[in-house]
DNA sequence: TCCTTTTGTCACTGTTTGGTGACATCATAT
DNA sequence: ATATGATGTCACCAAACAGTGACAAAAGGA
């Protein structure tokens, strides 16, 4: 045992492959332990090496967040995408149920975005900003892409509304997550959920609907 | 300088003082510094005592913070009060909407209610379910009292819509004092304010009201 | 008075964090 | 062959963290 050849397996001499090695390390750290355990340390411990080549290759700790959005708009589109089979939306109000429940949908189903959204509102931070932008990003593309030519009603305030509509659903998901239930919903079983879904729906419904 | 009989001005040895100053301390740090960094060291720190006292006298961090919950649920029935000197609502929709836009109020007004909601979505762990437990308390406190014998109309699921309207609120306030702005919607000065309370009350008019 | 308990502070441990300098190794260009 | 730069790892640093044992001083009961 002159060189020890087998103590190290293989310094592997990729770098490409650690770059993505790390920002998958990245993101896996972001969905299983949030934001509050994400750093330098975990990351590296995870992504198997050193905390160095975070610094070298994105910076650090920023460029890897920079990293996480840039793929962060794709991955949003990609969750909204089978609500595009479906066709163009009818109506206005058709448009954002589709877009709210889409919504709804998609954070249920990816922790990653999830976490990230808890992260926005928890944490002022440039670092987060990059994030905001990114998935914003995502969802006005996903609307440009499918409004078409509807128009709200011009009796309410739709930007408003909407936004309204956008904060609902992702804060229903993300304290959902964290304790099963709501403001004494419960939020659990899909059966729980077609309740949420309904309100939502009913909501959309009613203030978008043109009265005589 | 044998013992430096000036550098300790007092050792005021006062317990319930302590105490006092100590979850005092406690409720600046998580309001000013979030709940990122807060800890046993800060709190002391701030307090200007020994970390030792939290550990003797609360247990830990966790007595800390329940001390900081028992004293939540009074604290946003205070804010709520205003609005009882309004009187009775006259209608479900009324109700709805006075708690809706009190609650906007009370967490645009108090940053620690804010911080400690902000807390609620990122963290499950035990320590913050007292927290969400008193918060919620202090809601429904409010709500039997005001809402004497009022309903909603039975074709919509009341509680599910309520917990989206309260969900909404929440999220809309937190995001907004991080960022000036959520999903488009810039909220900085009052007009801006005034175009969220719109678009609250729009949905829950529409919502709830009869349709013939 | 003496003894015990309470109150408050200090000092220390061990761990984790972000960050950096040093070094061996491999690839490549000269 | 030899110099140069890229890649990867290790060892270290100072700071902050949670938690604990020890100790001095005061308060109060015997």
């Amino acid at each position: 045992m002159s060189k020890k050849p087998k103590g190290q397996p293989k310094p592997v001499r990729d770098r490409g492959g650690r770059e993505r090695a790390l920002v998958e390390a990245a993101k896996q750290v972001l969905a299983e332990d949030g934001f509050q355990g994400f750093g330098v340390n975990a990351v590296a411990r995870r992504a198997g090496c050193d905390k160095q080549l975070i610094y070298r290759y994105f910076g650090g700790v920023e460029g890897l967040v920079g990293a996480i959005g840039a793929e962060l708009a794709e991955r949003l589109r990609d969750h909204l995408a089978p609500l595009a089979a479906m066709g163009r939306p009818k109506s206005y109000t058709e448009l954002v149920q589709r877009m709210a429940l889409g919504l709804m949908q998609a954070l249920r189903e990816d922790l990653l975005l999830r976490r990230i959204t808890a992260w926005e509102v928890s944490d002022s931070s440039a670092l987060v900003k990059s994030l905001t932008a990114a998935r914003s990003r995502g969802m006005a593309l996903w609307v440009g892409e499918t409004r078409g030519d509807l128009v709200p009603p011009a009796v309410v305030d739709a930007a408003a509304v909407n936004a309204v509509i956008i904060a609902a659903v992702q804060h229903l998901v993300i304290a959902a997550a964290s304790a099963g239930e709501f403001a004494g919903l419960a939020l659990r079983d899909e059966a729980d959920w077609e309740r949420a879904r309904g309100a939502v729906k009913a909501l959309v419904n009613s203030v978008y609907e043109v009265r005589p």
